[in-house]
Order: C-alpha cells, then sequence, then structure tokens
DNA sequence: ATCATATTTCAACAACTCTTGAATTATAAT
DNA sequence: ATTATAATTCAAGAGTTGTTGAAATATGAT
C-alpha cells in the first residue's frame, strides 16, 4: 500500500463517530446494520451519520446494500487488516518492539 | 483509551510526509533522527517538517531531545504499539477475522 | 396516484489543516 | 560581541472537514 492511500484510510479513521460506527458494525456481525439504527447507536442525525458512513466507504472500511428502503452497512475486516500490516511492516519495519501488542 | 484520543492519534498519522517521518525514525532506530536529517530524507522545507514532528509529537508517536544545536528526534513505539490495540482490541473486539494479520 | 419511510445530497457556514516564506529563538564558534 | 548554524514560530492564504437543516431520491404501502 502506498503511503497516500494509508494516510487517507487513517484519515477516515480519525474521528469518534467514525471509531463508535466501526465498533457497532463490529458488534453486530456478518448481518450488519441500516443507516438509522447506526444513527441512533452513535447518536447522530441521519444526515451526520449518513456523511461519516460515506467517509468510511470511500476509505472501504465499510460495505453498503440495499435492502428495501434501507441500506444495510457491514465492516470490512480485510480492509483493516490491510491498515494494520501497513502500520506494522511497512511503517515499523516488524520491529519487535510492536511484537507483544499482537499476542 | 477513548474514542477522542484515538481519532486524535489517527489524525496524526493521515498525512504521507509524516508517514515517511515515522518510517524514517523507525529505520533509524534508538539513535533517532535530527530535524535536519529529517527534513531531507521526507523532502520537506525545514519549517514543513518542523509542523509535521509537532503533530507527531503531540500525539506521543515521538520524542524530542536537544543535543548541541540540533534536537533529535526518536519514535515511541509503546505510543504505536497502543493505537494498534486500540484497533485491534477496543475496536474490533479481538475479532478473529484479524488474526492473520499478526502471525 | 398518493403518502410514508429510509436515506442521501445540497448549500451555507464555522473550524481546522497545510504550505510558504519571513522573522525569531537557541546554541556554538570566532 | 559578532556571526553562523539548527530549528521553531508566525501570519497569511488556499483548501478541506464537519455540522445543520432543508430538499431530493428511492422504495414500499394504501
Amino acid at each position: 500500500m502506498i503511503e497516500e492511500e494509508a494516510a487517507a484510510m487513517f484519515q477516515a479513521l480519525s474521528n469518534a463517530d467514525r471509531l463508535k460506527v466501526i465498533r457497532a458494525l463490529v458488534t453486530a456481525g456478518p448481518e450488519g446494520l441500516n443507516a438509522g439504527d447506526i444513527a441512533q447507536m452513535v447518536g447522530a442525525t441521519p444526515s451526520r451519520a449518513s456523511f461519516h458512513l460515506a467517509a468510511l466507504s470511500k476509505a472501504g472500511f465499510v460495505q453498503v446494500e440495499r435492502q428495501s428502503r434501507s441500506l444495510r452497512y457491514t465492516v470490512d475486516f480485510s480492509r483493516i487488516g490491510a491498515l494494520l500490516s501497513f502500520l506494522m511492516t511497512d511503517c515499523c519495519n516488524d520491529s519487535p518492539q510492536l511484537k507483544y501488542c499482537c499476542t
């Protein structure tokens, strides 16, 4: 992964509302959640939640699928894993000083 | 770690120059690098490098110590580890779907 | 067709980020 | 004291981000 892409992904995680969204989706599991429920769970207006979901989607952290009137969002773990790998391997050269955090 | 702090740390990583700085410091090892060398290595003016170093310092990713006329910067792995832990554990609930990325 | 629900998109605005180049601070050498 | 080196700080300006509430789009029910 190139630095610009990693930077854009970190940018997508640089907001407390968006971190809450990811947490909610992780907890929800493979079923995911629709936009309205997400908005309620993170305490945001529909418009605000939509804005943050779009940011997460653009960075690839969530996927979306229409289900009748709702849009169902799910988390993409592989994308989070890719960013973790970038930080550990590309950025930190797999330093042994980081080892403890993965046991 | 609370979400706001994690978000601020991700924000500090959301810039390609700053990621380059961290990479340079990781490669340099415990000796660290002074500001001028860092600026040269990432291809930034002294002022620009200083700005990004301040951002990394505020987020705790680097530490700084004066050495004669130079300021020597070193990377703080424990801080990076803390953020990795937040993402894996607090945010992703140690999901098995993330396991592969730490082998 | 009309209406209700679910969500996004838009425009306006305030706040923040980044870059640039000049000025400033701190240290050391002559 | 003066000068040179190393780095930060500052002010101005361009661009980006996030919030709000209203308007628009998409789907489904009556």
